[in-house]
This record gives C-alpha cells, sequence and structure tokens, in this order.
DNA sequence: CGACAAGACTTGATTGGTTCCAAGAAAAGA
DNA sequence: TCTTTTCTTGGAACCAATCAAGTCTTGTCG
C-alpha cells in the first residue's frame, strides 16, 4: 500500500517518481525518527541496489522542497529528515547526546508565536527547539551526581 | 569604562581575564547584532594587531560557556553570536538573505513552551526562531510580482 | 618582587558535512 | 519514440570547526 500511495504523492507533489526519491520518503515514513543523510542512505541502499550518495542529498533536496519531508538542523547537528505530516510539532533535543524527540504542539496557539514587533518581517513559520537531556542521558547525571 | 567592566565581568565569571577574551566580548557588545565568527575576528584584529582565529573560537566558547554570550547557530547559516543580557528574546531569520532580527518574548509564558509530553526529557530552555521574510527581501518580492 | 603551574594563545594541519561540477547512462512521461 | 529529467561515478572544492604541539600569559603564592 504505502507504495502506491507513495507513486501518487510524489506525482502529486509535481515531482517525478523514481525509484530513489520513493525509497527515500519510504525510510522516512516507516522510521518514525530523525535521520542523518549517512543513514538515510544506509537505509536507502538497503532496498535499492546500489544508489549513489548524490542521488540521495538530490532527493531529498527535492522531498523537501515540495514538503513532502522536513529538515531540521539542531545548532551542533549535521541537517536531520522526518517525514511530514503537515503538522506543526516541535523539537527537543538533548544537550549531551544530540538525541531528538517529537512534541506535539497546538498550532499557532501560543502568544509569543505571532510576534508583533517582528521588526518589519513578515512571518510565516515558528519554530520551536526544546533543549534539555534525554531519560538516557539523565540517569547518567543522576549516577555521576550521586557518586560525586 | 567599557574595559573595566568587562575586565570585572570576565573576571566575576571565573575566567581569566584575556585581552582577545576582552575584545571579543566589547566587539559583541558595541555591535548590537549576530555576529559571524568570521567578523568577529575581522573586528578584533581592528583592536589587537593579531589574533588567530583559533583563539577567538575558544574565546567565544567560553564566554558561551559563562553566559555572557549567547550563540544562535539558525538552519543553514554559520553560528552566530551576540552579546546576551539574560534576557529571554528570540529571533526571526530571513529565509532569503539570512538576516536576523530580535523579537521580544515574554519570558516563559507561552502555553507551547512548556511542553507537556516531553517524551521523558528534561527540558531547560526553549528556543524560538522565526522564519520569513526581511523588509528589503520584500521589496525584492514585491518587485518580482509585479513585473512578472 | 620573582617564580611557578595552570590555563590560554599561535601556527599548521585535518576533519566533517555539504555542495558543486562534468560526462555519460538510464529512466520517466508525453 | 523522443525529450527532458534524473541518476551514476568520480572528483574537487568550500566552509566551519576541531585537533595537536609548542610557546606565551595569567594569576597566585612564597
Amino acid at each position: 500500500m504505502a507504495d502506491v500511495d507513495i507513486t501518487a504523492e510524489l506525482r502529486d507533489a509535481g515531482l517525478r517518481v523514481t525509484a530513489q526519491r520513493a525509497a527515500v520518503l519510504a525510510v522516512l515514513r516507516e522510521h518514525r525518527g530523525h535521520l542523518a543523510v549517512d543513514q538515510i542512505v544506509e537505509q536507502v541502499r538497503a532496498r535499492l541496489h546500489a544508489v549513489s550518495a548524490q542521488a540521495v542529498y538530490n532527493a531529498l533536496a527535492a522531498l523537501t522542497e515540495a514538503e513532502l519531508v522536513r529538515r531540521i538542523e539542531p545548532a551542533g547537528s549535521p541537517a536531520l529528515f522526518e517525514a511530514r505530516a503537515g503538522d506543526n510539532h516541535h523539537h527537543i533535543v538533548c544537550r549531551r547526546c544530540g538525541a531528538v524527540g517529537d512534541v506535539d504542539c497546538v498550532t499557532g496557539s501560543a502568544p509569543c508565536l505571532d510576534p508583533s514587533n517582528a521588526g518589519g518581517f513578515l512571518v510565516d513559520e515558528a519554530e520551536v527547539t526544546f533543549w534539555g537531556l534525554c531519560p538516557a542521558c539523565q540517569k547518567k547525571s543522576n549516577k555521576r551526581a550521586r557518586s560525586a
């Protein structure tokens, strides 16, 4: 089923349907996480026999442009990609290990997210990134604190 | 006066006082904007005779650690630094030219900014980045649309 | 004041992520 | 089938950032 959907989606988005693009999108759909380019390359190669890294970069750029995929780039990390359902969710990044999680968010509701004094800027998106510690790194911190 | 303040501030922050650090901080205080490392290097070299890029990176890291300076890194841009008053303001980035502006924000008030479902993450900061078009690029867009 | 140890700076090389280029081969869609 | 787009291989380049070894400075203590 997924393949048919993906083919149609690519076409609807005005993109040519290629095996590489479909594979990239399928990989991002299945792994409901945030993948770096090298991980995507790896996964795509598990489906297709051989894919150049270039093709993956190209496909990701096209998919991002078509808004089928979302590119995020937390400070200090390489670019990450995720399948995007068009919802307005945000991200939480672990300061220590860089793990990324999703945070659901009421769309466009927060007062801060419609800045009145934007200094003449025309705002079209508000991106929120939370910073903190993931569960695993919290454990490590506790251990360290206890033993110190 | 500034030099005295800066010296004291560095010392209070637990940092050794070096000419390079003082110069970096002074530059960021004067240029009330968001500067990239190469711009900072340039400005610092206008004050001191010769400074290595490394020293600037080191100084910025130390100042960021001490929270005298804030590091931001919008997707697609190199890292930017700004003197930080400890206030909780956010940034707006121009999609086309990368210009960065400040947006004042009511501290910690937005509902989104205290995520309930953080997936076990321990959140310590919410960073908001607005995306849009700066005034200059809006003008260009209008011209283009009109002539098209 | 003078010396010592930790910390900071300099130079030079190197990594990492990403982008770009070119030519030819393959595939998509009309 | 034909045209256009995309993919492939291979290379090169770019920029930001980091590492390493050695030298200099800071701040403190005698």
